[in-house]
DNA sequence: AAATTATATCGTAATATTGCGATAAATACT
DNA sequence: AGTATTTATCGCAATATTACGATATAATTT
């Protein structure tokens, strides 16, 4: 007896679950930083920043891409990735759903 | 060699991931719909809904209430617990800033 | 063709998370 | 006092994540 029960919630459940815990280490939201602040987003110029090795930010990018808050396109022996800022809409609406339904609601407690 | 560089990150990288990590399991989520869209907030009411025993949903209240994402507040025997909507205003705000600085931006590829 | 550069993947180890039953702790009820 | 109810915690097992070095892959340059 361990860990996930995914299968057990619902597919919405799911997937908004899924993109929070992509944003969900400090690699990667360093990464979204880098991508975010520079116009050219060389994948490699990350080795040097971040404290971690290639290999660990190439696992980070790809846990990324899967979420799919980043795209790579291919740009000679380098990949170029880039932020899919539709995802972030996505969240924020996801969020203020939550805010909103909530603070609809007059509770009897807190 | 394993896990754990969070202090070779600055502590707004840590802080934000701390936040979106909360969010980043089903069980999390379906206590935060329950929680949104129920007025009295009794915690045992999870207990039959989710697919998981008590104890483990002691533990994802308690991940929660540790990003402080929800509050509790004793209630006889129970405790009452709400959802913080400041902390979500917090996450549209770096979300939004991501969206923002990104598309600021003019790209050389994607 | 050989060397270089950039990225991905494999294997492996360390660590963290998830989940549960059992049990403890604390308040309410009889 | 004794019993029930609600929540938290402990101990443990199963899984997942994080990280790295070594190696593979693929395009570029010499």
């Amino acid at each position: 007896m361990g860990a996930s029960k995914s299968d057990q919630f619902t597919a919405e459940q799911n997937d908004i679950s899924i993109l929070f815990k992509a944003l969900g280490h400090p690699a990667r939201i360093a990464i979204i930083q880098h991508l975010m602040n520079s116009k050219s987003c060389i994948c490699n110029d990350l080795v040097g920043i971040l404290p971690i090795s290639q290999a660990t930010i190439s696992q980070h990018l790809r846990e990324l891409k899967d979420a799919e808050i980043i795209k790579g396109t291919i740009d000679g022996t380098s990949i170029c990735y880039c932020l899919n800022s539709n995802v972030f809409q996505t969240m924020i609406n996801t969020l203020q759903e939550f805010k909103t339904l909530d603070q609809k609601n007059t509770k009897e407690c807190c």
